[in-house]
DNA sequence: TACTTGTTCTATCTACACTAGAACAAGCAT
DNA sequence: ATGCTTGTTCTAGTGTAGATAGAACAAGTA
């Protein structure tokens, strides 16, 4: 299980954590019952702080994809989703009519977020 | 021409304003030619400060939707998109795909990027 | 018992959004 | 020409959130 973190990035490094994780989850990268690095352990090869990486564990622990125990770790709970193929593509055809218009990356991803928050 | 701000979504003020006047030239509601209201006069109607309305101005302007002019105004430049309602179907799309992995906003919009750099 | 690992707490630093006020420059109307 | 409108530029203050840091603690494991 590697994982990559770009500080450069828009999106929080928690933020990007969860999505990495929720990714490999999705895709069954990371099996059901399957234990992830110790946070002081990952915040280390990360180079991040103990405490990004345990708030990205207990976000993935609010959404139920990972149960969090003392002395034991984080152990995957969630099963691999079997749509997310839908979810690329569905992306890739915002992508094709956003060029089409013209439209920047940044002005898509705008789009999207308000499309979110209604 | 009415905008609405809402203080409480994760969106930044400047940023949604610029999305509410990108939607809608994309859709017409704004014609090439038509004159944004001055950001003094917005920024007391929406209840913002004037450099915040004056930053999603010159945020349209650098992406070319806009012309400023002192003693003129902001006057919109672009042209309609044709058919921007694909997008925006495809944009609804990619959200309810998304909420049914239960993927962020944030995280979405990175997989968005990440698929418009390929 | 000793070690591992998540939990909780306080504290600090930084970056960014937002606000605020002022002076200035370009264009317009009379 | 004069005055008004409007964007431009500058400095500065405030609040919030992310990230870092260190420490003590609790639950589980070997």
């Amino acid at each position: 299980m590697l994982f990559r973190i770009d500080p450069t990035l828009n999106e929080t490094l928690f933020a990007q954590l969860v999505t990495q994780v929720r990714l490999a989850v999705a895709q069954g990268a990371l099996q059901h019952g399957e234990r992830l690095p110790a946070a002081r352990e990952l915040a280390a090869s990360l180079d991040l702080n103990v405490h990004t990486v345990l708030r990205a564990y207990q976000l993935l622990r609010d959404d139920g994809l990972i149960e969090l125990r003392r002395g034991r770790g984080a152990i995957v709970t969630a099963r691999p989703a079997a749509d997310h193929a839908n979810l690329l593509a569905a992306i890739d055809e915002v992508v094709r009519e956003a060029r089409a218009l013209r439209f920047s990356p940044e002005a898509t991803a705008t789009l999207l977020k308000e499309a979110f928050s209604s």
